[in-house]
DNA sequence: AACGCGGGGAG
DNA sequence: CTCCCAGCGTT
Protein backbone atom coordinates (compact mmCIF):
# COMPACT_ATOMS: atom_id res chain seq x y z
CA UNK A 1 0.00 0.00 0.00
CA UNK A 2 1.45 3.56 -0.83
CA UNK A 3 1.75 6.15 1.70
CA UNK A 4 -0.21 8.48 2.56
CA UNK A 5 1.72 11.55 1.57
CA UNK A 6 1.84 9.26 -2.42
CA UNK A 7 -1.97 9.51 -2.36
CA UNK A 8 -2.50 12.80 -1.75
CA UNK A 9 -0.27 14.03 -3.55
CA UNK A 10 -1.43 11.90 -6.55
CA UNK A 11 -5.07 12.82 -5.86
CA UNK A 12 -3.97 16.84 -5.56
CA UNK A 13 -2.17 16.79 -9.03
CA UNK A 14 -5.90 15.48 -10.73
CA UNK A 15 -8.48 16.69 -8.20
CA UNK A 16 -6.98 20.01 -6.92
CA UNK A 17 -8.64 23.76 -6.90
CA UNK A 18 -8.05 26.11 -9.27
CA UNK A 19 -7.26 28.89 -6.88
CA UNK A 20 -5.88 32.68 -8.28
CA UNK A 21 -3.01 32.75 -5.84
CA UNK A 22 -2.24 29.22 -6.60
CA UNK A 23 0.25 27.28 -8.88
CA UNK A 24 -1.07 24.19 -10.17
CA UNK A 25 1.40 20.94 -10.37
CA UNK A 26 1.45 20.99 -13.62
CA UNK A 27 2.50 24.71 -14.00
CA UNK A 28 4.80 24.44 -11.55
CA UNK A 29 6.88 21.08 -13.18
CA UNK A 30 6.60 23.67 -15.80
CA UNK A 31 8.84 26.05 -14.21
CA UNK A 32 6.42 28.78 -12.77
CA UNK A 33 7.43 30.08 -9.87
CA UNK A 34 4.71 31.19 -6.68
CA UNK A 35 5.18 34.81 -5.89
CA UNK A 36 5.89 34.69 -2.64
CA UNK A 37 3.66 38.43 -2.12
CA UNK A 38 1.14 36.72 -3.88
CA UNK A 39 0.72 33.59 -1.19
CA UNK A 40 1.29 36.10 1.57
CA UNK A 41 -1.38 38.16 0.97
CA UNK A 42 -3.75 35.13 -0.09
CA UNK A 43 -2.32 33.35 3.42
CA UNK A 44 -3.29 36.70 5.48
CA UNK A 45 -6.62 36.89 3.60
CA UNK A 46 -7.66 33.77 3.97
CA UNK A 47 -7.00 33.95 8.09
CA UNK A 48 -10.53 32.28 9.21
CA UNK A 49 -11.98 33.39 6.32
CA UNK A 50 -13.41 31.14 2.97
CA UNK A 51 -11.87 30.78 -0.08
CA UNK A 52 -14.97 31.93 -2.06
CA UNK A 53 -15.20 35.41 0.23
CA UNK A 54 -11.05 35.90 -0.30
CA UNK A 55 -11.13 35.62 -4.23
CA UNK A 56 -12.76 38.74 -4.68
CA UNK A 57 -10.79 40.85 -2.44
CA UNK A 58 -7.20 39.40 -3.61
CA UNK A 59 -8.09 39.70 -7.31
CA UNK A 60 -9.02 43.46 -5.92
CA UNK A 61 -5.88 43.62 -3.98
CA UNK A 62 -3.09 42.83 -6.88
CA UNK A 63 -4.87 44.79 -9.47
CA UNK A 64 -4.51 48.04 -6.91
CA UNK A 65 -1.33 46.45 -5.28
CA UNK A 66 0.80 44.31 -7.94
CA UNK A 67 3.89 44.30 -5.60
CA UNK A 68 4.40 43.97 -2.00
CA UNK A 69 6.47 47.77 -2.79
CA UNK A 70 3.17 49.19 -4.67
CA UNK A 71 1.05 48.00 -0.92
CA UNK A 72 3.99 49.93 1.00
CA UNK A 73 3.50 53.09 -0.93
CA UNK A 74 -0.23 52.96 -0.14
CA UNK A 75 -1.85 54.53 2.59
CA UNK A 76 -3.05 53.00 5.75
CA UNK A 77 -6.74 54.02 5.08
CA UNK A 78 -6.57 53.55 1.41
CA UNK A 79 -5.99 49.57 2.41
CA UNK A 80 -8.35 49.53 5.26
CA UNK A 81 -10.76 51.25 2.89
CA UNK A 82 -9.86 48.05 0.23
CA UNK A 83 -10.56 45.28 3.32
CA UNK A 84 -13.99 46.49 4.37
CA UNK A 85 -16.66 43.93 4.45
CA UNK A 86 -13.58 41.38 5.14
CA UNK A 87 -13.69 41.42 8.96
CA UNK A 88 -10.75 40.64 11.37
CA UNK A 89 -9.29 44.58 10.31
CA UNK A 90 -6.46 43.98 12.43
CA UNK A 91 -4.91 41.98 9.72
CA UNK A 92 -5.11 44.77 7.76
CA UNK A 93 -3.38 46.93 9.59
CA UNK A 94 -0.78 44.24 10.22
CA UNK A 95 -0.70 43.85 6.53
CA UNK A 96 0.32 46.94 6.31
CA UNK A 97 3.09 47.40 8.38
CA UNK A 98 4.20 44.09 7.29
CA UNK A 99 4.51 45.20 3.52
CA UNK A 100 6.34 48.10 5.11
CA UNK A 101 8.80 46.22 7.18
CA UNK A 102 9.67 43.60 3.90
CA UNK A 103 9.97 47.09 1.52
CA UNK A 104 12.08 48.60 4.06
CA UNK A 105 14.14 45.97 5.96
CA UNK A 106 14.57 43.19 2.77
CA UNK A 107 14.68 45.05 0.05
CA UNK A 108 11.24 44.16 -0.99
CA UNK A 109 11.91 40.18 -0.72
CA UNK A 110 10.16 38.28 2.29
CA UNK A 111 12.54 36.36 4.19
CA UNK A 112 11.88 32.21 3.76
CA UNK A 113 12.61 30.96 7.30
CA UNK A 114 9.97 30.47 9.65
CA UNK A 115 11.25 32.15 12.36
CA UNK A 116 11.86 35.46 10.44
CA UNK A 117 8.46 34.90 9.21
CA UNK A 118 6.68 34.85 12.27
CA UNK A 119 8.43 37.83 13.30
CA UNK A 120 6.65 39.91 11.28
CA UNK A 121 3.35 41.41 12.14
CA UNK A 122 0.11 39.46 11.23
CA UNK A 123 2.07 35.92 10.63
CA UNK A 124 1.92 33.40 13.20
CA UNK A 125 2.43 29.37 13.28
CA UNK A 126 0.09 28.72 10.60
CA UNK A 127 0.58 31.47 8.03
CA UNK A 128 4.78 31.59 8.74
CA UNK A 129 4.57 27.51 7.77
CA UNK A 130 1.97 28.23 5.11
CA UNK A 131 4.59 30.74 3.28
CA UNK A 132 7.71 28.81 3.58
CA UNK A 133 5.95 25.60 2.65
CA UNK A 134 4.40 27.05 -0.69
CA UNK A 135 6.40 29.92 -1.64
CA UNK A 136 9.52 28.76 -0.41
CA UNK A 137 9.65 24.71 -0.59
CA UNK A 138 10.80 24.36 3.10
CA UNK A 139 9.01 21.47 4.53
CA UNK A 140 7.32 22.42 7.47
CA UNK A 141 4.35 21.06 8.98
CA UNK A 142 1.31 23.47 7.95
CA UNK A 143 -1.37 22.76 10.37
CA UNK A 144 -4.85 24.81 10.44
CA UNK A 145 -8.59 24.20 10.54
CA UNK A 146 -8.53 21.65 7.32
CA UNK A 147 -5.50 19.86 8.66
CA UNK A 148 -6.14 19.35 11.98
CA UNK A 149 -9.51 18.13 11.03
CA UNK A 150 -8.02 15.50 8.68
CA UNK A 151 -4.76 14.87 10.98
CA UNK A 152 -7.30 14.16 14.16
CA UNK A 153 -9.37 11.81 11.32
CA UNK A 154 -6.77 9.53 9.90
CA UNK A 155 -5.22 8.50 13.74
CA UNK A 156 -8.58 8.94 15.84
CA UNK A 157 -6.72 11.55 18.06
CA UNK A 158 -9.42 11.93 20.84
CA UNK A 159 -8.08 14.78 22.86
CA UNK A 160 -9.67 17.88 22.39
CA UNK A 161 -8.40 20.92 20.57
CA UNK A 162 -6.48 23.09 21.40
CA UNK A 163 -4.90 20.35 23.46
CA UNK A 164 -3.98 17.64 20.72
CA UNK A 165 -2.44 20.15 18.39
CA UNK A 166 1.10 19.21 19.31
CA UNK A 167 0.12 15.75 18.50
CA UNK A 168 -1.63 17.02 15.18
CA UNK A 169 1.79 19.07 14.44
CA UNK A 170 4.30 16.04 15.00
CA UNK A 171 1.77 13.79 12.79
CA UNK A 172 1.65 16.82 9.87
CA UNK A 173 5.67 16.94 10.28
CA UNK A 174 5.86 12.99 9.80
CA UNK A 175 3.69 13.20 6.75
CA UNK A 176 5.54 16.43 5.17
CA UNK A 177 7.55 15.39 2.26
CA UNK A 178 10.79 17.12 1.38
CA UNK A 179 10.16 17.22 -2.21
CA UNK A 180 7.03 19.68 -2.65
CA UNK A 181 6.34 20.10 0.48
CA UNK A 182 3.71 23.00 -0.82
CA UNK A 183 1.74 21.01 -2.65
CA UNK A 184 1.36 18.43 0.34
CA UNK A 185 0.13 21.38 2.61
CA UNK A 186 -2.27 22.05 -0.30
CA UNK A 187 -3.28 18.33 -0.82
CA UNK A 188 -4.34 18.37 2.76
CA UNK A 189 -6.36 21.20 2.57
CA UNK A 190 -7.76 20.92 -0.48
CA UNK A 191 -8.71 17.21 0.97
CA UNK A 192 -10.53 18.52 4.06
CA UNK A 193 -12.12 21.66 2.16
CA UNK A 194 -13.72 19.32 -0.83
CA UNK A 195 -13.51 15.74 0.95
CA UNK A 196 -12.95 15.53 4.59
CA UNK A 197 -15.66 18.05 5.51
CA UNK A 198 -16.71 19.26 8.67
CA UNK A 199 -20.31 17.11 8.17
CA UNK A 200 -21.32 14.81 6.20
CA UNK A 201 -17.42 13.76 4.65
CA UNK A 202 -17.22 11.73 1.12
CA UNK A 203 -15.34 8.84 2.52
CA UNK A 204 -16.47 6.82 0.03
CA UNK A 205 -14.28 8.74 -2.74
CA UNK A 206 -11.44 9.58 -0.36
CA UNK A 207 -7.92 8.58 -1.75
CA UNK A 208 -6.57 7.97 1.89
CA UNK A 209 -10.36 6.11 3.10
CA UNK A 210 -7.83 2.81 3.62
CA UNK A 211 -5.80 4.68 6.15
CA UNK A 212 -8.33 6.32 8.07
CA UNK A 213 -8.72 4.94 11.73
CA UNK A 214 -11.86 7.16 12.50
CA UNK A 215 -13.56 5.49 9.39
CA UNK A 216 -12.03 2.28 10.49
CA UNK A 217 -12.97 1.88 14.23
CA UNK A 218 -15.68 4.80 15.12
CA UNK A 219 -17.19 7.82 12.79
CA UNK A 220 -14.86 10.82 11.41
CA UNK A 221 -17.65 13.67 12.34
CA UNK A 222 -17.26 13.06 15.96
CA UNK A 223 -13.57 14.21 14.87
CA UNK A 224 -11.95 16.53 15.70
CA UNK A 225 -12.90 16.79 19.02
CA UNK A 226 -13.15 20.56 20.54
CA UNK A 227 -13.90 21.80 23.82
CA UNK A 228 -17.18 23.52 24.53
CA UNK A 229 -17.99 27.16 23.55
CA UNK A 230 -19.37 29.84 25.19
CA UNK A 231 -22.87 32.01 24.41
CA UNK A 232 -22.71 34.71 22.90
CA UNK A 233 -24.01 38.61 24.89
CA UNK A 234 -26.65 40.76 23.87
CA UNK A 235 -24.77 44.51 23.33
CA UNK A 236 -27.67 47.35 22.85
CA UNK A 237 -27.19 50.92 21.69
CA UNK A 238 -28.21 53.56 19.17
CA UNK A 239 -26.77 54.58 15.63
CA UNK A 240 -27.19 58.44 14.49
CA UNK A 241 -27.32 58.53 10.61
CA UNK A 242 -27.14 62.69 10.39
CA UNK A 243 -27.89 63.56 6.62
CA UNK A 244 -26.83 67.11 5.46
CA UNK A 245 -29.19 69.31 2.99
CA UNK A 246 -26.42 68.81 0.04
CA UNK A 247 -27.26 64.54 0.80
CA UNK A 248 -24.19 63.87 2.26
CA UNK A 249 -23.97 61.67 5.55
CA UNK A 250 -21.63 62.33 8.92
CA UNK A 251 -19.08 59.75 9.50
CA UNK A 252 -16.32 59.40 12.25
CA UNK A 253 -13.59 57.13 12.56
CA UNK A 254 -12.67 54.68 15.41
CA UNK A 255 -10.24 54.29 17.64
CA UNK A 256 -7.03 52.58 16.06
CA UNK A 257 -7.15 49.21 18.07
CA UNK A 258 -9.93 46.98 19.42
CA UNK A 259 -13.35 46.41 17.42
CA UNK A 260 -13.51 47.64 14.13
CA UNK A 261 -10.50 49.72 15.00
CA UNK A 262 -9.63 51.98 12.51
CA UNK A 263 -12.40 51.45 10.25
CA UNK A 264 -15.13 54.36 9.58
CA UNK A 265 -18.84 54.53 11.48
CA UNK A 266 -21.49 56.43 11.54
CA UNK A 267 -21.74 58.48 15.78
CA UNK A 268 -23.30 55.83 17.79
CA UNK A 269 -24.07 55.79 21.51
CA UNK A 270 -21.70 53.14 23.79
CA UNK A 271 -22.28 49.74 23.41
CA UNK A 272 -23.54 48.03 26.65
CA UNK A 273 -25.60 44.74 28.07
CA UNK A 274 -28.92 44.72 27.70
CA UNK A 275 -31.45 47.44 29.33
CA UNK A 276 -34.81 48.25 29.43
CA UNK A 277 -36.60 50.89 28.07
CA UNK A 278 -33.56 53.42 27.21
CA UNK A 279 -34.25 55.37 23.98
CA UNK A 280 -30.70 56.91 24.58
CA UNK A 281 -31.88 59.29 21.80
CA UNK A 282 -30.24 62.30 23.62
CA UNK A 283 -27.26 60.83 23.15
CA UNK A 284 -27.45 62.40 19.74
CA UNK A 285 -24.29 64.08 18.27
CA UNK A 286 -26.12 66.89 16.84
CA UNK A 287 -29.17 69.24 17.71
CA UNK A 288 -32.01 68.09 14.85
CA UNK A 289 -34.98 66.55 14.08
CA UNK A 290 -34.23 62.92 15.15
CA UNK A 291 -36.61 59.91 14.16
CA UNK A 292 -36.51 56.27 14.73
CA UNK A 293 -36.44 54.72 11.39
CA UNK A 294 -35.85 50.90 12.55
CA UNK A 295 -33.43 48.60 14.19
CA UNK A 296 -30.51 46.57 13.08
CA UNK A 297 -29.04 43.17 14.45
CA UNK A 298 -25.54 42.13 13.96
CA UNK A 299 -23.76 38.90 15.43
CA UNK A 300 -19.91 39.81 15.96
CA UNK A 301 -17.63 37.21 16.83
CA UNK A 302 -18.03 37.30 20.53
CA UNK A 303 -21.41 39.18 20.97
CA UNK A 304 -24.94 39.90 19.37
CA UNK A 305 -25.33 44.14 18.61
CA UNK A 306 -28.84 45.54 18.21
CA UNK A 307 -28.87 48.87 17.54
CA UNK A 308 -31.68 51.86 17.19
CA UNK A 309 -30.88 53.58 14.28
CA UNK A 310 -32.01 57.59 14.05
CA UNK A 311 -32.06 60.02 11.36
CA UNK A 312 -32.25 63.82 11.06
CA UNK A 313 -32.12 65.50 7.51
CA UNK A 314 -31.05 68.90 6.78
CA UNK A 315 -28.22 69.07 9.59
CA UNK A 316 -25.81 71.51 8.40
CA UNK A 317 -22.93 70.60 7.55
CA UNK A 318 -20.59 73.13 10.03
CA UNK A 319 -21.94 71.02 13.16
CA UNK A 320 -19.39 71.10 15.60
CA UNK A 321 -18.55 67.40 16.12
CA UNK A 322 -14.98 65.38 14.94
CA UNK A 323 -15.31 64.02 11.52
CA UNK A 324 -16.67 64.11 7.75
CA UNK A 325 -19.37 64.87 5.52
CA UNK A 326 -19.63 62.26 2.38
CA UNK A 327 -21.80 62.07 -0.52
CA UNK A 328 -24.07 59.01 -0.21
CA UNK A 329 -23.04 57.79 -4.03
CA UNK A 330 -19.48 57.59 -2.20
CA UNK A 331 -20.15 55.53 0.95
CA UNK A 332 -19.24 52.46 -1.37
CA UNK A 333 -15.69 54.08 -1.20
CA UNK A 334 -14.88 54.62 2.63
CA UNK A 335 -13.96 52.01 5.17
CA UNK A 336 -17.16 51.02 6.50
CA UNK A 337 -17.63 47.90 8.64
CA UNK A 338 -20.89 45.93 7.95
CA UNK A 339 -22.71 46.56 10.60
CA UNK A 340 -22.30 50.69 9.77
CA UNK A 341 -23.78 49.67 6.35
CA UNK A 342 -26.55 48.08 7.75
CA UNK A 343 -26.96 50.65 9.72
CA UNK A 344 -27.03 53.47 7.15
CA UNK A 345 -28.89 51.48 4.94
CA UNK A 346 -31.71 51.33 7.91
CA UNK A 347 -31.55 55.28 7.52
CA UNK A 348 -31.67 55.49 3.58
CA UNK A 349 -32.54 52.31 2.03
CA UNK A 350 -31.01 52.80 -1.23
CA UNK A 351 -27.21 53.62 0.06
CA UNK A 352 -26.04 50.78 -1.03
CA UNK A 353 -28.50 49.34 -3.61
CA UNK A 354 -27.09 50.10 -6.69
CA UNK A 355 -23.11 49.02 -6.01
CA UNK A 356 -22.30 45.82 -7.63
CA UNK A 357 -20.48 43.70 -6.03
CA UNK A 358 -16.39 43.53 -6.75
CA UNK A 359 -15.19 40.63 -8.67
C1' DA B 1 -4.95 28.69 28.17
C1' DA B 2 -8.41 32.06 27.42
C1' DC B 3 -10.12 35.83 25.20
C1' DG B 4 -10.98 39.58 21.64
C1' DC B 5 -11.47 39.98 16.98
C1' DG B 6 -15.96 40.00 11.32
C1' DG B 7 -18.43 38.24 8.12
C1' DG B 8 -20.58 34.94 5.38
C1' DG B 9 -21.78 30.31 3.54
C1' DA B 10 -23.28 25.53 4.36
C1' DG B 11 -26.34 22.30 6.38
C1' DC C 1 -30.87 28.18 14.01
C1' DT C 2 -25.42 26.19 14.56
C1' DC C 3 -21.01 25.52 12.96
C1' DC C 4 -16.80 27.02 11.19
C1' DC C 5 -13.78 28.84 7.91
C1' DA C 6 -5.80 28.29 4.88
C1' DG C 7 -5.62 32.23 12.81
C1' DC C 8 -3.22 36.11 15.24
C1' DG C 9 -2.09 39.02 19.16
C1' DT C 10 -2.64 39.98 23.90
C1' DT C 11 -3.10 38.81 28.59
Amino acid sequence: MQPITTKLVKWYDSHHRILPWRISPSDRFHGQIPDPYRIWLSEIMLQQTTVEAVKPYFNNFTRKWPTVASLAAASQDDVLRAWAGLGYYSRARNLKKCADIVSNDYDGRFPSDVTALKALPGIGDYTAAAIASIAFDIPVAVVDGNVERVITRLYAITPALPLAKPVIRTAMQELTPSKHPGDFAQAMMDLGATICTPKRPACVICPVNDNCQALKTSDPELFPVKSPKKEKPIRIGAAFVAVSPGNEVFLQSRVETGLLGGMAQVPTTAWTARTDGDTQIEAAPFAGQWAAVGSITHVFTHFELRLSVYKANSVSTSSGADGWWVKVENLHGEALPTVMKKAIAAAIPDAFAKRRKLE
